[in-house]
DNA sequence: CCTCCCAAGGTTTTT
DNA sequence: CCTTGGGAGG
């Protein structure tokens, strides 16, 4: 009996076919994971292919992990030389070798979305222009779709021609593009793009990649974009042996450039592409099955395929429907509590949700119910104040050219280098075309730069003995010297005792990263190196910090959730307008997505699925009235277990209006939430406002708000100094609001 | 040059 | 609601 023959007919096939390209269609919880470690396995052993020779693509640095050591365990030796990594680290690791063909140093830094947040405004107002009318994130978007099409500064110019905004957009994106070259920086979206370009310049560097990685096989197809595509075509071109496992109704990174078509016009790509479909689900009971299949065939245009299981039934799904969004969140945790005390543990719940916002108020009921949880996603780590001026400090000291690092921590902890200071800096540096720390090393050529010259003087004397202190002494002990020899814990406190504690918390958890990088270099026998570990840091993302050992529960947004399973699993929010959001709900492409979203959420749940939503929920301090999920209401009724009278699908949209209504009345008359009255009381701004003199609409009219469209007026309340309106939005449902701010128009 | 305070604007999802 | 950025005063 060997290690293939527990596996079904369908994933025994995909095994063995090992030359040529093979697509591998894999519904939700069909083994595709199985299937690829048994490959490599298969490969290896029954095949004699070199380890060395295998390259496996993931979507997490977590799964990479996960799988290198399932094939160890099937292998037992040789895993280790399996080249399995994500798309990004993979690049990186091409590209610290070979970037200088380029024309970017080795030692070239990643730059995350603060980064490149502060450089663009920079650049605009370098530029002059006004970010009021044109935002950042305009340009960091377009740029971040130009990049994963692969389109360069000079053909997007090309393409605007006759197109003002274009043609703005264009000018930024040369200018961008420069200056991450002058620092020596790389974007995300650059790490592929330079890839593909330093493939397709260089022949050389092309074909040894092409002999190394002879079998290639990439996970989570579905959701690669056109730069990623050409990376996979360029290293199979040669020995054709691509084999790429996915599913498309799990594709939900188009706003991220996931370019749909790659998996479903795979085989037009690649003739002769051999396709098997992974039909069997081999996680979830059948209700949860059956649900997730109706819920998805309300989407067009996908590949046919249909799961099935062998288990049972199961339970029924359950639907909990509730006031607010807060008894949402108690009723959930009490399940949980009620489920341990049981026997479950902690770690057979995830919490999942559209949005990283909906996550705070789950956090305040596990803290106060002392029960053990993670939030995976949300504020990154890495992108804390603290955390991005230590790192700051080591970007310097590795690369001197990274400007923006150099000038985060020039003034960090305070030295008396002001912002005239630091302009009159970098006007010279840029007269001369000089990098920003260059310049700072011939202070003497920098008119009226006067008394501040021993201020910096001092700042490249500490700089330069931290790079004579590297390779010294270990990167623990350097980065311990960088917080006591600036003082910056002492300086944490000064300015703020109250979160001083957190931030300190955060730099121990830093250290502890520093230590266990060096330590985990030393048991593999890598090099440790200032610029490794700042790219490890660089490419983590919060899901990979998820352990599945411990004891918590964990809560996510369906899009970290993919992927993953679990034994009872709760979608929270299950409203319309917040999932599907109210920016997908009137594109059909859009909602479509939502849907898919959707999919992987149900069909991450094993045993147990129960949905939720919340009749009222405070978002950005507005109170918004939600109805129950279209997604649902797609939900066959007898899969379903719910309270009664919540289906009755007639009186449903009335009443939901009525019990809403009086239930805004009651917030507004009693407040019961003054608790956290906050110095910055956004009440107490309404309260100032004056009342207009009148309206110009009444009950029944149709009116148009600026972002949720045109809708009927239910009702009018005169309060004391306002009018409170109620509508009922045509796509955004129901929502409340002040006369004075909503700023309705009648329509005619 | 620094600090404090206020206003405005922004949130869907992330490697 | 929360963060960020700009402006005024010390």
């Amino acid at each position: 009996m060997s290690i293939y023959d527990t596996l079904n007919e369908q994933q025994r096939e995909a095994v063995y076919h090992t030359e040529g390209p093979l697509l591998i269609l894999a519904g939700a919880g069909s083994g595709k994971t199985r299937v690829l470690t048994h490959r490599i396995a298969y490969l290896i052993e029954e095949k004699g292919v070199n380890p060395w020779n295998i390259l496996a693509i993931t979507f997490t640095n977590k799964a990479a992990g996960e799988m290198r050591e399932r094939v160890d365990n099937l292998v037992g030796f040789g895993s280790e030389s399996i080249w399995v990594s994500t798309f990004h680290s993979t690049c990186v690791r091409i590209l610290r070798r070979y970037i200088d063909r380029i024309g970017y140093d080795t030692n070239f830094t990643i730059y995350d979305s603060d980064d490149q947040k502060t450089l663009m405004r920079d650049i605009c107002k370098q530029l002059n222009i006004d970010t009021k009318k044109f935002k950042e994130r305009t340009f960091l978007g377009a740029i971040s779709s130009a990049k994963d099409e692969m389109v360069t500064p000079a053909e997007y110019e090309v393409n605007a021609v006759g197109d003002f905004s274009k043609q703005m957009i264009a000018k930024v994106y040369w200018e961008y593009e420069k200056q991450l070259q002058a620092n020596n920086a790389l974007d995300f979206d650059d790490l592929l793009m330079k890839t593909v370009q330093l493939f397709q310049k260089d022949a050389e560097v092309l074909e040894y990649y092409q002999n190394r990685f002879r079998y290639i096989m990439v996970d989570e197809y579905q959701d690669t974009n056109t730069v990623q595509f050409k990376f996979v075509s360029l290293l199979a071109a040669k020995y054709q042996n691509l084999c790429v496992v996915g599913d498309d109704d799990q594709s939900i990174y188009k706003f991220r450039g996931a370019n749909i078509q790659n998996i479903l016009s795979f085989e037009e790509k690649f003739k002769d592409a051999k396709v098997i479909k992974l039909e069997q689900n081999y996680r979830s009971t059948g209700n949860i099955l059956n649900a997730a299949n109706a819920v998805i065939r309300n989407n067009h245009g996908r590949k046919d395929k249909s799961l099935w299981t062998e288990k049972g039934d199961g339970e029924k799904i359950q639907l909990h429907e509730f006031d607010t969004a807060y008894d949402e969140a108690e009723f959930i945790v009490n399940q949980i509590k009620s489920g341990c005390t049981k026997g479950n543990h902690y770690n057979d719940y995830a919490i999942l949700y559209r949005t990283n916002a909906q996550s705070r108020i789950f956090e305040e009921k596990f803290v106060a119910n002392n029960i053990p949880y993670k939030i995976i996603g949300g504020v990154n780590f890495y992108a804390r104040r603290e955390i991005k001026d230590l790192l700051s400090y080591l970007k310097t000291i590795d690369n001197a050219r990274d400007d923006l690092a150099v000038r985060r921590i020039i003034n960090v902890p305070k030295r008396g280098i002001g912002l005239t200071t630091v302009n009159r800096v970098q006007d010279s540096a840029q007269m001369r075309g000089i990098g920003f720390y260059e310049a700072l090393q011939g202070l003497d050529l920098i008119p009226g730069i006067g008394r501040s010259a021993a201020k910096l003087d001092s700042f490249v004397a500490l700089i330069e003995y931290f790079k004579g202190r590297l390779g010294k002494i270990s990167l623990t002990d350097l980065l311990k010297e960088i917080i006591e020899m600036t003082a910056y814990v002492e300086s944490l406190e000064a300015e703020d005792k109250e979160d001083a504690q957190a931030r300190i918390e955060n730099i121990d958890e830093l250290l502890n990263k520093v230590a266990t990088y060096e330590e985990v270099c030393a048991a593999e026998q890598k090099e440790v190196s200032l610029s490794g570990f700042l790219e490890e840091v660089a490419l983590v993302a919060d899901i990979d910090n998820l352990d599945e050992e411990q004891d918590y529960v964990v809560l996510m947004t369906l899009h970290s959730a993919k992927g993953l399973e679990f034994p009872n699993v709760y979608l929270a929010g299950m409203e319309d307008g917040l999932f599907p959001s109210y920016m997908c709900i009137d594109n059909p492409e859009d909602l479509e997505e939502e849907r898919r979203l959707c999919y992987v959420g149900i069909t991450r749940a094993e045993q147990e699925l129960v949905l939720s939503c919340a009749r009222m929920r405070m978002v950005r301090g507005e109170t918004h009235y939600n109805r129950l999920s279209r997604f649902v209401k797609e939900i066959p009724e007898d899969l379903l277990e719910k309270e009664e009278k919540l289906f009755s699908v007639k009186e449903e949209k009335d009443s939901a209006v009525q019990t809403a209504f009086k239930q805004a009345k009651q917030a507004f008359t009693q407040k019961p939430f003054t608790t956290y009255a906050s110095p910055l009381m956004t009440g107490a701004k309404q309260f100032a406002v004056t009342k207009e003199k009148g309206l110009d609409y009444t009950i029944g009219d149709r009116v148009r708000h600026i972002k949720f469209g045109v809708g009927t007026v239910k009702d009018i309340v005169e309060g004391g100094r306002d009018y409170e309106v109620t509508v009922e939005f045509d796509t955004a449902g129901v929502k409340k609001m002040f006369a004075t701010f909503a700023k309705l128009k009648k329509e005619e």
